[in-house]
DNA sequence: CGAGTCAAGCGGACAC
DNA sequence: GTGTCCGCTTGACTCG
């Protein structure tokens, strides 16, 4: 599959880093010298006048491949010649659906089946909607990874904090510049006393540590 | 020979 | 009832 298809699929997904699709098939892809062979056998009962796609007609000869004395299945399968296929394309470009008179048109500038149009849009559609969902496939599993990472580096900081915390904030005591135990930090007493004398409020227990959250940044200077 | 591609068949859902 | 679309599948065909 090149690059070189005149349509491919177009695809337009808003998906940051994606380069659009390359994803051209359609027999461009059989680009080397394999003449396709052009269909006559689905015409519809053509009064056979011009060649309308002259290109690599390889007349075909042998038909009902399948028809063997066995039975056949299915008559033999149907390549679009190129013409064909870049018509389709073509109008596919400009509408993705086709009223039933311009299946016809079609059917007729393509010497198709109208049958045979409608199911190569069918197809078509198929693939396209394929491709997509295959980009947001993609999309999406990039997404994981750089959020997978995301998360590891925030646990990681997680972690961190956390031993953080693990030494309890030392703090002295204004009076005797002794280091105070985590589990005197209500008030020490000569504190509680003044505070008591003049009616202030009373002093709340400071939050312990462990309230402490790396997610809620303190107000500063709320606790002390 | 196996995998991939694609036209075509089939059946269900939906709209009119 | 008819027409259309869609999803799934089949079978012919091509390519490495």
């Amino acid at each position: 599959m090149g690059s070189t298809s005149p349509s491919g699929l177009e695809l337009t997904m808003a998906v940051p880093g994606l380069s659009s699709s390359s994803g051209s098939e359609g027999y461009a892809g059989n680009g080397n010298g394999n003449a396709m062979r052009d269909l006559d056998m689905n015409q519809p009962a053509s009064g056979g006048e011009e060649e309308e796609f002259p290109m690599g007609s390889v007349e075909e000869d042998e038909e009902e491949r399948g028809a063997g004395p066995g039975g056949p299945h299915r008559p033999k399968k149907l390549r679009l010649s190129k013409e064909q296929s870049r018509l389709l394309e073509e109008s596919f470009r400009l509408n993705h659906t086709l009223t039933p008179k311009q299946k016809e048109a079609l059917a007729v500038k393509l010497k198709l089946r109208p049958r045979q149009v409608e199911v190569w849009f069918q197809n078509r559609r198929a693939r396209t909607k394929l491709k997509q969902t295959e980009m947001e496939c993609e999309y999406l599993k990039r997404c994981f990874g750089s959020l997978t990472e995301e998360n590891r580096r925030l646990q990681r900081e997680v972690e961190e904090l956390r031993a953080l915390r693990v030494a309890p904030p030392t703090v002295l005591s204004p009076h005797t510049r002794q280091p105070l135990p985590a589990s005197a930090l209500s008030m020490c007493p000569r504190c509680e006393r003044i505070t008591a004398a003049t009616g202030a409020p009373a002093a709340r227990t400071p939050r312990p540590a462990a309230a402490a959250n790396p997610f809620h940044p303190r107000r500063p200077s709320a606790a002390f």
